[in-house]
Formats: C-alpha cells, sequence, structure tokens
RNA sequence: GCGGGUGUAGCUCAGUGGUAGAGCGUCACGUUGCCAACGUGAAUGUCGGCGGUUCGAAUCCGCUCACCCGCUCCA
C-alpha cells in the first residue's frame, strides 16, 4: 500500500518548515513574540538579523516603488510612473471602516456544529439548509404541496430517517439522545407536517441554542457568536460605544481618505499613485504557519489611481512589473508564480470583470500549492465612492483632470470631473521575508554548517565580514581598519561583521548560516602584498584581491 | 472554534515515581596559517504554566498556554 506515501512527503516539508523556524530562532531571525511569558498566539518578534532583512526588503520596496517609480520604467501612458508616499495612522474614526465595509460585513454571527464541527455563518443557515444534500432528498418525500409550502407525512418522514436520512444526516437529533420521544411526535402526527417544521422536529431544535439544525449533518449549532476580525479599543477615559475605535485591518482605507488631500497639496496628476508601508491588525480565526497568518503584520501598499477608461492597461502593467520584482529579489524560477482569480473569489469591492491576480510562492507549508505575497486587484472606484457618500463629500472628492474632455475655443482641454479607478499592488512584508527566508534556506550537507542562506546580496542582513586568519602578528589591527572603512562606506545598507575568535572554518560556517554573501580575510600575504582572501558564500570560491579594492569589489557586487 | 501531535539548557534530544542529563553551540585562556581543528576550564534549566494525587512528580491526573498537522476561516 501506498498509504503513508503522503504521509512521508508532509513529514519531509513539515521538518523542512521546522528546520526553518529552529534556524531563524538560533540565529536571531524571528522568535516568537512575549516568549517569556509562555508566547502569545499570532505575534512574532524579529530579532538583529531578522529586523535588518526586513528592514532591507522593505527600503529595496520604498526604493524601487516610491523613490524611482518603478525603477524608472515608462508606463503605459508613455510617462515616468509616478509615485508619492504617505504615512497614515493605525486607528482612524471608525466610520472609515464602516465605509470601507469592514465594520457591517465581517462582524457577523457564527454558528458551529457540535457534531460535525462545521461552521456557519448565522444568517446564511436557512438558505444553507435548503439546498443541502438531506433537506433536498427529504423534501424528495413530498406528499403534498398546498399554499407554496411543502408538508411531508410523519410516517414517510420516520421512513425517511430509517433510510436515506441515516446516511445523509447522521447528526439529526431523531439519531441521537431524543429519538423515542421525536418518533413518538412523528407517529401522532395526523396531518401532513411543514418541511420547515419537520426539519426542527427531526433536529429537536427549539430557539435555544439555534432554531436550525446543521446543514451539513443535521447536528447540533452553538448559538451565534460574534466573528470580528478588526482589534478594537476605546479613545480617552471612558469606555463606551461612542468612543469605540479599531485599528487598521489594511493600510489602504488611510490612502483613499487622504487622495484628496495628495491631490490639492502636491502637483500630482491622474494617473499617479500614493504608497504607503505600515502595520496592520487581523484578528484571525487561526494564526498558523509561522509569520505567514499573523494577528499584526505588515503591509506596503500602492493604491494607483487612473483613468476609468486606463484601468486594464495600468492593471496588466503592475501586475507584470510587481511579478519581475520579486523575481529580481531571489525570488525566481517555479516556486513563484502568478494566477489570475477565478470568479467566485473576488473580493466585495471587486466588480465583475476586474482583475485581481495573486503572487504566490510556494511555502513548504503550502507545498505543492501556493501561498499568496501579493495581490493586485482593480479595486475600481469602490473606495472613493464609499468615501464620497459616507462622508458627505459627494462629488467634491472626483478628481478634476484638467488634460480632458473636449476642447475649448483656444484649443485647450476643458477637463473632466471623475472618480479615478484604483489598480491596487498590496503586498505582505512579513510573508515577503518569510518566503525570501524558505528560497534562501540552502540545505548543503557538505558543508560544515551544513546549511546556508542564500540571501540575494540586496537582502542579506550582514553583507560582509572581515576575519584576520589568526589573532596574531598585526593581522587584527589590518582587519579592523578594513572593517572601519566598510562600516563608512556599507554600514546604511546592512551589518559588516568582524570576528577573530576561534578557528577561521567556525567563522565561515557561522557566516554561512547567517547568509553573509562575502568573508574577506586579512592573512599573512596581506601583510606583505597587501591583498586579501575573498570567500563566497555561494560558491566557496576563494579568490585574492588587492586590500584597497576591497570596498569597489563589494559595491560591485551588492549592485551599489 | 473542533480533532490529532508536541513541549526537558541557545539548538537537537535522552530521561515512565526516587540527586536534572548528553551532544552540539556559547564564553574564557592557551594553541591554531583558509572551511564548525585541539586542550583546559566556565556559565546556562519556572522540565511550557497552574492545580491535584503522593512521603516524594519532568514522569500519574485535571485545567491551561504555545507551537506543528488536519478541518473551519482568511475582505
Amino acid at each position: 500500500m501506498t498509504d503513508n506515501a503522503p504521509d512521508a512527503t508532509a513529514d519531509a516539508q513539515k521538518k523542512s518548515m521546522d528546520d526553518i523556524m529552529a534556524l531563524c530562532k538560533r540565529r536571531g531571525l524571528i522568535y516568537q513574540a512575549s516568549e517569556i511569558y509562555g508566547g502569545i498566539n499570532g505575534f512574532w518578534d524579529y530579532g538583529p538579523l531578522g529586523a535588518q532583512l526586513k528592514k532591507n526588503l522593505r527600503d529595496a520596496w520604498w526604493n524601487d516603488v516610491v523613490l524611482m517609480g518603478c525603477n524608472g520604467k515608462t508606463g503605459p501612458n508613455g510617462k515616468p510612473v509616478r509615485i508619492v508616499p504617505v504615512d497614515t495612522c493605525i486607528i482612524q474614526n471608525p466610520k472609515v471602516w464602516e465605509a470601507s465595509g469592514h465594520v457591517g460585513g465581517f462582524s457577523d454571527p457564527m454558528q458551529t456544529c457540535r457534531q460535525c464541527k462545521k461552521l456557519f455563518r448565522a444568517d446564511h443557515v436557512p438558505d444553507l439548509l435548503s439546498k443541502s444534500s438531506w433537506v433536498c432528498d427529504l423534501a424528495g418525500v413530498t406528499e403534498k404541496d398546498e399554499q407554496e409550502s411543502i408538508l411531508v407525512d410523519g410516517t414517510a418522514a420516520l421512513t425517511w430517517t430509517k433510510k436515506k436520512g441515516s446516511k445523509l444526516a447522521p447528526g439529526l437529533a431523531v439519531f441521537r439522545d431524543q429519538a423515542n420521544e421525536i418518533i413518538a411526535t412523528l407517529k401522532s402526527s395526523t396531518a401532513p407536517i411543514p418541511l420547515t417544521m419537520l426539519i426542527r422536529i427531526l433536529g429537536a431544535t427549539t430557539e435555544k441554542p439555534s432554531p436550525w439544525p446543521c446543514p451539513n449533518c443535521g447536528g447540533e449549532l452553538t448559538e451565534p457568536r460574534e466573528f470580528n476580525l478588526m482589534f478594537f479599543s476605546y479613545t480617552g477615559a471612558v469606555f463606551d460605544e461612542e468612543n469605540k475605535v479599531y485599528l487598521r485591518p489594511e493600510t489602504a482605507q488611510g490612502i483613499f481618505i487622504n487622495f484628496k488631500n495628495v491631490v490639492d497639496t502636491t502637483r500630482v496628476g491622474v494617473p499617479f499613485g500614493i504608497a504607503q508601508t505600515g502595520k496592520a491588525f487581523r484578528n484571525e480565526v487561526t494564526p498558523r504557519n509561522f509569520t505567514f497568518r499573523s494577528r499584526e503584520f505588515e503591509q506596503m501598499e500602492i493604491e494607483f489611481f487612473c483613468h476609468p477608461d486606463d484601468t486594464a492597461d495600468w492593471y496588466a502593467f503592475w501586475r507584470d512589473w510587481r511579478m519581475k520584482w520579486w523575481q529580481g529579489l531571489g525570488l525566481a524560477g517555479d516556486n513563484l508564480q502568478l494566477r489570475e482569480h477565478d470568479r467566485d473569489e473576488l473580493a466585495h469591492y471587486a466588480k465583475e470583470g476586474a482583475g485581481t491576480s495573486d503572487i504566490e510562492y510556494r511555502f513548504p507549508f503550502t507545498a505543492p500549492g501556493f501561498g499568496e505575497l501579493e495581490g493586485i486587484a482593480d479595486r475600481t472606484d469602490f473606495d472613493l465612492r464609499q468615501h464620497a457618500e459616507h462622508s458627505g463629500l459627494g462629488d467634491k472628492l472626483k478628481y478634476f483632470d484638467p488634460t480632458r474632455g473636449e476642447l475649448a475655443k483656444n484649443g485647450q482641454p476643458k477637463g473632466e470631473r471623475y472618480f479615478p479607478h484604483v489598480i491596487e499592488p498590496s503586498a505582505g512584508l512579513d510573508r515577503g521575508v518569510l518566503a525570501v527566508l524558505c528560497e534562501a534556506y540552502t540545505p548543503d550537507p557538505g558543508r560544515p554548517s551544513k546549511v546556508y542562506m542564500k540571501f540575494h546580496p540586496r537582502l542579506s542582513p550582514i553583507k560582509a565580514a572581515v576575519f584576520p586568519l589568526v589573532k596574531k602578528d598585526g593581522m587584527p589591527e589590518v582587519a579592523d581598519k578594513l572593517r572601519a572603512e566598510l562600516v563608512q562606506r556599507f554600514g546604511r545598507y546592512g551589518a559588516i561583521e568582524y570576528d577573530e575568535k576561534q578557528s577561521i572554518g567556525k567563522r565561515y560556517a557561522r557566516m554561512d548560516e547567517a547568509g553573509c554573501p562575502f568573508c574577506f580575510t586579512i592573512d599573512g600575504e596581506t601583510l606583505t602584498d597587501g591583498t586579501v582572501t575573498v570567500r563566497d558564500r555561494d560558491t566557496l570560491a576563494q579568490e585574492r584581491i588587492a586590500l584597497d579594492a576591497v570596498g569597489d569589489f563589494l559595491a560591485e557586487k551588492l549592485g551599489l
């Protein structure tokens, strides 16, 4: 039998993720938050190496997106891409979240089945019941159809429970504790029973805890429980509903509500983008998979505003460029994919026909499947219209485009007023870091460390290490001078390590695990001919270069 | 929220009712001329937490927390 083959695969994948998590702890990349107090579910702290890695990824995004406008790429309109940054508050006026649909749409009470454990939105249960396989089958034994309600004869229903019912809805109360009571009720019924009532009789349900049995198995549902994914707090000293505020579940809304401000106070014009990085919070039901689904996480979001006619072009532009961007950071190959959404997974703000695609990475815990790194969505003018309506500003939130509209007598356009459409490339920074970690993790039984972190030099938290081969003959002094020079020149990009302890092999091995791409070793020859050994992390190759050429060598390798 | 698994030193783990352990790592000193070398020494433990049973609990029981896997959820 091959029954255990999938388990073996799963074990191998799990093991690999466990190894990555162990390395993250061991090398100071990521720690469990509040660890000395037993931890807290869904929260993670970055250690010294991890904080720098995360900063390097965030800086790469900020530099390439904001400062360089997609690396100087030309947009579909033939002009440079213009992006300006903002940094908005985590806590905003609660009306923001009413307008965005986060307060209304995601605070629905949910019910769990005590028998089959499935979870349902309470207000969907009656509808789900009417479509469920066991109710449909029960309706099939209908005897009469009067006044548009389905009636079922009590004894026919009893027969049904003895045959198909016990298989289709094994959770029903008629198969559990109150069996005799229910059977008696059905036998004594002289008139046919309406289907909706029969469902409740078979499930032995009253108003408490739920008026309905489980649509899946007929089991008992728990009472509806609140299920809002937004964290909340209160402003001021008095904790009442009037002062209730929410921690933002996405950074996007901070951009939309400042759209008018940015247009009014800077010389940007549509098409242009507003970008920001920052923390967002979601009280996830099940935080899982290391930092992949955390309750506190950081986003890197762009809201790119364009004329409604140009959305398709800009959507394609962003989707393709964002994919290339991730690939340029070393997430190349089969582990990265671009996937257009199916129609049924479109978000509430996305209309039919509007594009949404995900850039996905094959994490060890999702393999052979993929997990989302970044979503590129055509949000249409949904958000701006929502805020126009809820804020009462109405058409004042519209953008006046002086470059469009019919021409006046003097040949100038008269202008056009419209709600711009929005293309949103929204990336998860923590997920990006996690993907980079997984991609970099490279087992190598042949080397002393058994594993090395093959970070792209641009992301590597340690940029270079300087070692004296041995701690004597003036080598430490030369090495320290080189270290100081490199810190001056490269310290803003990442750490420059210096180590003179223990054997040179052990120091190389440590740098392998930390993912430092280059080690410069001061040896006897340095003292006589002024050259040093460069040791390459990925190839293990060693070459000699001049001591005074080390800075330029590193600059070239780091792409600076 | 449900089910299964795990939790002992920084890491990997041994320890099934009777003194808290090993390897690796870390640190110090010496040695050491290119890939976790060697010698000597040292530090490091709420045995996840709380409670119970017991003369005695890392070990047995209950509850709980965290992580992993599978459901469920994921704007």
